[in-house]
DNA sequence: CAGATTATGTCAGTAGCTGACATTCGGCAA
DNA sequence: TTGCCGAATGTCAGCTACTGACATAATCTG
């Protein structure tokens, strides 16, 4: 299980880690951009897992072995990406506010994600694809969400660890974690609703913006 | 469909509806009420939609066209709640800044489902065990993430209205509005985790707390 | 080259959910 | 009351997501 490399950067050359692991690694990338091809053509709900499965021609079974249910494989991609910034995060040195640790990191994330565009299955033109897909799929969405969640609590224990402090009686890091979260969905979703979806810099560019604007927003009254 | 009460307040004394749509509501109140005992003692997962159907005595068909999804008659509680808060919402007076006014809306959303504690199926102390359950049900926390969000966009609209602007060109109506969304849920995540769960009031207690964390988690650095 | 692991396939079964059609029940006017 | 109309319900057949159990085939290890 877990197959998921632990970051998309390029230059990932471990040990040779056997003809097992190498296949492995192999159906299920294949399963992942079958799956992508497939909801990006007909939509997701469209798509059962038979189709997926034959295009790879694994059984269904074989399918579920490698992802718990439909929607995995369909956020398989953007989970990467937020393994990724949560990486990026752990970097950020200590001198930084949280704030600003959490913005640099995010920044950093996407722009190097922007880079690696390999064209392999986990590339960022995918996610970027994938995201709206699932901001457009009620139950991809749910899905997604609730994923969000639960890096949040990751997010959370970095922030706390970084400052030094217990979480459970301080409320700061799981605000902190919190608000940011909800900022990047708002930018993801903002970011969706364009006509024309700018690249990775767009999205750096989107998102920058909305923290712009938490300083304003929680402010006073807005009237002119 | 939508046969929601509007918000849950008493004294909804509507001419008399008819014994059509009388016999609608309670036929949904008791399933909404079977669905909450067996959930609650077997838990989510473990309970079918048959059961529930059957414990009213309705068919599975029946139960399927007063809700969309199993998902949908755990959540219907929650959901009856925030409407009412979006109500509570666009009664603020509009002198308050966006934020106090949100804040002003919760917690008196709160404190009147506290009062009205009748007994009946959409009572308060149903709302918060269900919160409980839903908090620790992936299935039923995505999808309740889901409808969280989409209540946003309806809080983004009212904020925009208050304040009259357009929450297409100006981005802090909707990152208030996440910002608030996440932090509501931060606090519910937290009264979940409490031992002995209070009440409203405590739920009351919670979300100020966090929304006094607001302001210190942004700040700067947070080491002593 | 065995023999132990581990991935995969096959099969049968459960449960969520839907469309189509028949039936029954409440609303309403002659 | 009667009788018709439309809305709510029941029944049934069917699809799809998902799971457990067991058999088979592929890799790995010594």
């Amino acid at each position: 299980m877990a197959a998921r490399t632990p970051h998309p950067t390029p230059a990932d050359a471990d040990r040779a880690p056997g003809l097992r692991e190498r296949k492995k690694q192999q159906t299920r990338d294949a399963l992942v951009q079958a799956a992508h091809m497939l909801f990006l053509s007909q939509g997701f709900a469209r798509t059962t897992v038979d189709e997926i499965a034959s295009a790879v021609d694994v059984s269904q079974r074989t399918f579920f072995r490698y992802f718990a249910n439909k929607d995995e494989v369909a956020l398989a991609v953007m989970a990467d990406a937020e393994d990724y910034f949560i990486h990026c995060l752990r970097l950020r040195p200590a001198e930084e506010t949280p704030l600003q640790a959490l913005r640099a990191a995010i920044v950093k994330a996407w722009r190097d994600l922007g880079h690696a565009e390999t064209t392999g299955p986990r590339s960022i033109s995918s996610a970027l694809e994938l995201l709206r897909i699932i901001e457009t799929t009620p139950p991809l969405l749910a899905a997604h969400l609730r994923r969000v969640t639960e890096q949040e609590r990751l997010v959370v224990q970095v922030l706390a660890e970084r400052e030094g402090l217990d979480p459970t009686r301080d409320l700061r890091p799981v605000v902190l974690a919190a608000v940011f979260g909800s900022l990047l969905r708002s930018a993801h979703l903002s970011w969706t609703a364009e006509q024309e979806p700018a690249g990775p810099e767009g999205m750096v560019a989107i998102i920058e913006r909305h923290l712009d604007q938490l300083g304003p927003a929680l402010a006073g009254h807005w009237r002119p």
